[in-house]
DNA sequence: GGAATATAGATATTCCTTTATCGATATAAT
DNA sequence: ATTATATCGATAAAGGAATATCTATATTCC
């Protein structure tokens, strides 16, 4: 099965098997990590990819399988086409434009991050109800009125809207980008989202984070005690 | 069972059975639904709960029974107490210090957010390598030079740790943040951490959000789509 | 060319989580 | 009082994910 009918079992995994939600998580991390050694490694197994992300190397590889089917035994994988299949897995090559609205601490920060091309998301524009933001910000994307919110996004036909508003107001503008024709928002705001069906809602939960990390400090018990991510 | 043996009840659960990690991660959504309608509702039941954060009625159920055991058929729970269960359990009553490295957008976004406190995180101060950073912050937090780290986190017996410096330094961030004796970190940065046993590195994975955000849009297929947090 | 080895891939098992089903009980209505 | 009903609680089943085990196969070394 090393190299030879590649094309069924690709179209086998695309057609069957969705990829499983924990792996597809996880890809990112290995996409991150490959992109980083690519220079002076050409080649890497699932152990070595386990070892430096401290993940187990049987759960590496059949992560990898899920996305390559390149892997040959005592080589590994070719790293450029490593990376170049867990592009295409995450959807990194093409760009996805985004709006995001509130351009408050938080949101003027992620509109300003850079990292956010390497896997394909561009945020064109903020949105804010409070003029006095609005303009030009300093990394040089446009802060626009609310107002001018509906107009933008069915004109640029984007479909991912970012939520840094505070939380009394997110569901509000959450059934906003709605009728703009949104269909997946990443909620920053600390708050449950209703959404319609066909349009995603995934939420940041940093309490949830700091539930991990609270539970730790109150637990300094004999577990081996496993990093989370 | 319905109020007699509460203590023996108790008693097990903490001895015996830890709380199961996804429903620790799903307290901290019950608890901000809770206090927001606690004024309006004397008493919930689960399914109340599960319709608000489009949750199962039997999972929201389970995870309660896992925290307290004060609810009553036909009735459900005492809002009021039930707040107090998860806030025991999350250890949201007592303060907890952190300490806050890397002053950028992001980290100041983070140190003048309010919302930390509801459970029982305070960050103290933040910490820059860059002078011109230092000072104090517009939310009235200092923000200290890196020299002074060290002795900042050994003199107040700092728990805490959250990085916010680019992924290239924050391995070394981490590092010092566990020789000053840090035991949680929280990790903003895009990249895997390493630390030692008894140190609990929790990532706040971005990257793995898009991932999904990303997959939704790729597959307008005949899915369900429940939302995912 | 043959043996040793590192590695992928497949199958099976175990574990954790979610969902379903059933029984018990407090409140409300008749 | 008796019956109806909403809800909790416990047990059981189903599903998904992580881990273990085994097999196959390139590469390397002799």
């Amino acid at each position: 099965m090393y190299n030879q009918i590649s094309k069924t079992k690709k179209a086998v995994r695309q057609i069957k098997q969705a990829i499983p939600l924990q792996t597809l998580q996880r890809l990112p991390a290995y996409l991150s990590y490959l992109r980083r050694v690519l220079p002076d490694k050409k080649n890497v197994s699932a152990r070595t990819i386990a070892a430096a992300l401290s993940l187990g190397e049987i759960q590496v590889r059949k992560d990898l399988a899920a996305v390559s089917d390149k892997g040959r035994p005592k080589t590994g994988y070719d790293t450029a086409e490593l990376i170049a299949d867990i592009e295409d897995t995450l959807g990194c090559t093409n760009s996805k434009d985004a709006v995001l609205i509130g351009a408050g601490k938080l949101g003027t920060a992620l509109l300003s991050y850079k990292g956010f091309s390497e896997y394909g998301l561009n945020i064109v524009s903020a949105f804010d109800t409070d003029k006095s933001k609005c303009g030009t910000d300093e990394s040089g994307k446009a802060v626009l009125p609310m107002e001018k919110l509906t107009d933008f996004c069915k004109r640029l036909n984007i479909r991912i809207g970012i939520i840094t508003v505070p939380a009394a107001h997110a569901q509000e503008i959450c059934d906003k980008l709605v009728d703009c024709g949104i269909k997946a928002v990443w909620n920053f705001a600390p708050v449950h989202l209703n959404a319609p069906p066909g349009v995603l809602v995934k939420s940041e939960n940093m309490a949830a984070s700091l539930a991990l990390l609270s539970r730790h400090l109150m637990e300094p018990d004999t577990s081996p005690d496993k990093d989370e991510e």
